[in-house]
DNA sequence: ATGTCAATAAATATCGATTTTTTTGAAAAG
DNA sequence: CTTTTCAAAAAAATCGATATTTATTGACAT
């Protein structure tokens, strides 16, 4: 057995590497949206070979991040008000159906993690810690639907999302909106098995932050 | 050096070359869920280089069809019948939900196509056109809703049910029930408008066939 | 001025070889 | 017997170099 020190930093593929950082770095922008990713150019920064970028960047296509177009090359994918709103309907749709299938099967065991992840998400001080918990809430309410490909779903709309967030502000700027009491009708409904006050503050929470990015988004 | 005959089509890359191939394999099953897939075996089978191979593989990440293991390789999607019950239930909600908005938004031109797509459907003879026929019928009822990310998780969930059909059958065995008759139903509904009518004869066509390979998988 | 087209440059795609990691299986230890 | 160890074999991952394709440029004819 090989018990190793592994602190969490288990050895990493450069392709996985590749991909991670990426990934990032079209959603904050970084890479900017539409923009050619040249191989080379990534090859250099990423400073690894050019079949891992490729790996990487045929893996973003899945993730709808990145488009490919046969012999010339990729893109990061670009954003339109249009995309946006496809993807605040899809996703609200789609939400709305894993949480109320959550809820119907609601048990002791989720209502733990919905509890405890709540509670982190609350706790979080940094920017950083705080999306981290915030998509752990969302994907933590719909953990409990029993269907992954749906949940694959979310989690790609929610990461979408992200980018547009970025897009509009620069950053995860929540605005005077009190989010944390959002979130809070949220959590009391679905732990108290109540769906369809839970789909309710759910769709508000998403009408909400939609119409205010927007606004924000309008100067796309 | 310019090698390819290419039977007069355009040239196409090893790597989309490659996809098209596995997909289809997989599809069919001649490629078995669960197999693991040996990028040597992949690279003589094909005639091609690694990278083609692994990017292939990659790609087909997307449609989930084939699963990446870091560090330890790629196989095709696990099958099962709890898989198999998601594919359906996630399908029929979404289109149902693409196909009402394709309804609410018809047009002239829409119609016309979905006229078209259907006669060609019946019109078509051999096992093979069928299969393509089927899924542009199926894809375009769809095609309207506005929605390319709809369209395309539709897109993706046909794709995995029909492996499911090759794995219930050993191919497109299309059993006593009038499928014919089905999509008559489907088609009027859609062509005339009538956004009730339409769904209830999509839900049920997939019900029907639903339970159709649900008996014929128990084997699995 | 403008469109064509060949030469050139740039970028993508692919290959073959090498490095790294995982798996295997037989011997040693408990 | 079962478990552990560890080295050989197999497979995955990666690299550097080359081939192929696409994009660009600029002279030349219209």
């Amino acid at each position: 057995m090989n018990m190793m020190d592994d602190t969490g930093s288990r050895e990493i593929s450069a392709t996985r590497a590749a991909y991670l950082t990426l990934r990032d770095m079209i959603l904050v922008g970084e890479l900017p949206a539409g923009k050619k990713l040249k191989i080379e150019e990534l090859r250099t920064m990423l400073k690894v070979g050019a079949s891992p970028v490729r790996e990487a960047l045929s893996l973003l296509t899945s993730d709808m991040l990145v488009e490919r177009i046969d012999q010339r090359g990729f893109r990061a994918a670009p954003a339109s008000i249009a995309n946006f709103e496809e993807i605040r309907t899809l996703r609200s749709t789609l939400e709305d159906i894993a949480l109320r299938k959550s809820i119907a099967r609601a048990n002791a065991d989720w209502e733990e993690r919905l509890v405890l992840v709540h509670h982190k998400m609350k706790r979080s001080t940094g920017t950083n810690t705080f999306e981290e918990a915030h998509k752990s809430f969302h994907m933590t309410l719909l953990s409990n639907a029993d269907s992954p490909m749906l949940e694959r779903y979310c989690s790609q709309l929610y990461d979408l999302n992200i980018r547009y967030r970025y897009l509009a502000a620069g950053g995860a700027s929540y605005q005077r909106r009190d989010i944390a009491a959002e979130h809070e009708d949220i959590f009391e409904a679905a732990v108290n098995g109540d769906a369809e006050a839970a789909s309710t503050a759910l769709l508000r929470h998403y009408r909400l932050t939609g119409e205010y990015l927007t606004t924000q988004l309008s100067v796309l």
